[in-house]
DNA sequence: CTCCATATGTGCGTTACCGCACATACCAGA
DNA sequence: TCTGGTATGTGCGGTAACGCACATATGGAG
């Protein structure tokens, strides 16, 4: 399973039309996205845009004292690296592997050029970045009146989406970066979670049990991201294998 | 003064070349946007762009419970209806004019077609579409570390920026919505910077003394999103009148 | 198997903000 | 001038999250 690797596993690039997706093909380079790493430095310039098949990246704003928050995720839906093709050459944010996997990136030049052409390639990443706007409005409001164990809630619903899996590895100090908040709630709010029977935690690794009653835990904003991320990208699940 | 209405007034507008600015100068229709009117709600359809010329508007989502947030301000730096050009039709977000005043606007098919030659036009808008993102997120950043007091001075200073003096019309119950926060917080907020000598409330108007030491009471994000717009569109302040 | 770094659980005082209630101040129109 | 609606100020109990300290549990390396 996971020693077949396909580009078409990212739901951008297999939306693409035919033309477009072989032209794309032999530029593409798989590579391996290990728990933690850094792909983006705040201001740093872009090399490569990244479409993850299997990983999860965090797109993180780090504060002057050091505090940070999670303000959207990147997993096989999308691509990392907008502000590429949106005219800034740097991010000020920082993009954080979540998740382990893999995905394959372009060199910065050849998306540029590609997206200068100014057909269906542009027109997907415009509609993609549409979407991670709303997802990143929708973190401002959440944070700003839902609860810790509301956005836990949200933030693995999220997260499940972009796995094929039930199962993530994630401590909650890594959850807690994430989120913004203090470990200690996340702890608090997990806990509640497994003695409820939503979810199994050990030591880094979570198991959903009950995903439905997981999304009535969660605060509106993971429903209302998801819907309009089908409203944007309904290619995604149609031409989905 | 305010008889003498110009595109030019708006920065996006400004700085476009003259080729491009005469074959839209045609299409924009002046409009006068009063205070608290609703340009977009949410999930309909984009009938108009606007460019602020000495209004200001306010992103706002607005949840289930009717508790809102602002996640952006548009003023006569750039475009109302990202949207449009994004790809989706619609928008998730409401729009209200936060501050009165006026500005031009364009049939969203006219904006469409110009956008799709691909050009300077496009080119601008994507990069004012850039900052406006790092606005949300560093928003979004904002809601979860920063105290009322923080956020009001980023607030008062953002429309300040947006405004040729420095007064501003807006009472405390709006300014509490803007920010997602109780009126009394507000009340409380203001209080405090009315003692310090930094501005004077009065029944909805308020004076700005001390803008400097304004900035020293904001958080960081103030600073972050204005030098980033910046960094994005040098050219609304090179070439602004 | 033991040890230890790491992950998680828990308690406690503090703070910021909430919701509510109500007092006061101000402007506008009858 | 009076009056009513609107804007602002203030107090109070409640709560969610904070910072800190420390206890406990666990899995992997030796």
């Amino acid at each position: 399973m996971h020693d077949q690797h396909s580009p078409k596993q990212n739901h951008l690039l297999d939306a693409l039309p035919v033309t477009e997706y072989t032209r794309l093909l032999p530029m593409l380079e798989l590579v391996e996205m290990p728990l933690g790493e850094v792909l983006y430095e705040s201001g740093g310039q872009l090399k490569h845009v990244y479409f993850p098949t299997s990983a999860i990246i965090s797109l993180l704003y780090v504060m002057e004292n050091g505090a940070s928050a999670e303000i959207a995720v990147v997993g096989n839906e999308g691509i990392l690296g907008i502000s590429l093709f949106m005219g800034g050459d740097t991010t000020p944010s920082r993009a954080v592997t979540q998740s382990a996997g893999f995905g394959y990136r372009l060199k910065a030049p050849l998306l540029k050029e590609e997206f200068s052409r100014a057909g269906p390639v542009m027109r997907l990443l415009l509609r993609y970045t549409q979407a991670l706007i709303t997802q990143m409005a929708q973190t401002a409001v959440c944070n700003r009146h839902h609860t810790v164990e509301q956005q836990l809630c949200r933030w693995l619903l999220l997260s499940l989406d972009r796995l094929s899996s039930n199962k993530l590895s994630m401590t909650q100090e890594l959850i807690a970066n994430m989120l913004g908040v203090r470990r200690e709630g996340v702890t608090e709010a997990a806990g509640k979670l497994q003695r409820a029977g939503l979810i199994d935690y050990s030591r880094g690794h979570i198991t959903i049990r009950d995903r439905p009653s997981l999304e009535k835990r969660s605060c509106e904003c993971y429903t209302v991201v998801k819907t309009e991320f089908d409203r944007l990208l309904p290619s995604l699940h149609v031409i989905a294998s």
